[in-house]
DNA sequence: CTAATATAGTTTCATATGTAACTAATATTG
DNA sequence: CAATATTAGTTACATATGAAACTATATTAG
């Protein structure tokens, strides 16, 4: 007796959108507690600053680009930073629209402060992974980015 | 001559946190407009009735635990498909508080439309990836999902 | 050189979201 | 059974976010 063909069914709990979704939203609750809680930054404040740690001098455009953040973000979260004092402003010389941006002395001693602890979280997260299971992870969503955004790569 | 251990470095493209991040985000986004576009529907609406279209009869309590949606998410979800005409509630009759959902006929046939459309997405986005890659990504989210929410299942 | 166009960044406005307070019903305790 | 505590769900408020409009500067075209 043959099989009917099965009924197309979604499952939500086996849908990878949703188990993407839930998973990354409960990861990056967790990290953004830590953010806030020690420092009194938001996620995206945190970005800009993981961005001018590594690249002192760059534009908010060029940190948008890296960071996966649109323009107004951006410009909200640095207008946060530079409040608290984090972030430090000057008028470009050759080009009166832009802005350079750089770490105050106060922002690199939280980026130094922070740095250890989101390593610190993520390996706490990756723990149970062996190191080729990383690896394969890291793969994996390579090529998830890949098809989902074709065009402009994602990190 | 020895090394020096490395600074601790934090190069964001390669901080998982943030690849989840901004990985879910493209894929949610893509998926939201599919809904908004041709249903008019939110994700959150969407969850919604992809848990009505398998268990008819079930509460806004019992959609938040299946969908890892806070109970004010589910209200506001809920109470625009009643409005579109998607949805219909009746009060319980063991437990006044409560109410019993479940899809209406329109809301059953946009069921079955979208369905096809949500899986037919999914595939497009896995659809580089080996049998043996897909099962390997649900087993490493998995692990992940373990260590994000150790007490309360993700999904 | 002037007019039109494009770019960097900010502000505004409308909507989404999260937290806490609230209402109504049920369950528990003394 | 009265008083208290819990639970289901909604509402209100404050904040976050995204899209579009806006300002100021720079670039390009004629």
């Amino acid at each position: 007796m043959p099989e009917l063909p099965p009924k197309p069914s979604l499952r939500l709990r086996n849908f990878l959108p949703y188990r993407l979704s839930v998973l990354s939203n409960t990861v990056s609750r967790k990290i953004a507690d830590l953010y806030d809680r020690e420092f009194g930054l938001s996620i995206w404040q945190w970005r800009v600053m993981a961005v001018l740690g590594e690249n002192a001098g760059i534009t908010a455009t060029e940190i948008g680009q890296v960071t996966a953040m649109d323009k107004v973000a951006v410009s909200r979260a640095v207008s946060g930073l530079i409040d608290s004092g984090h972030v430090a402003r000057k008028a470009s010389e050759e080009d009166g629209r832009r802005s350079i941006l750089s770490l105050t002395s106060k922002g690199k001693g939280v980026y130094d402060k922070i740095v250890p602890i989101a390593l610190g979280a993520e390996r706490d997260l990756v723990e149970t992974l062996s190191a080729a299971e990383r690896e394969q992870l890291a793969r994996l969503m390579e090529k998830l980015a890949k098809t989902a955004a074709p065009d402009r790569p994602l990190w």
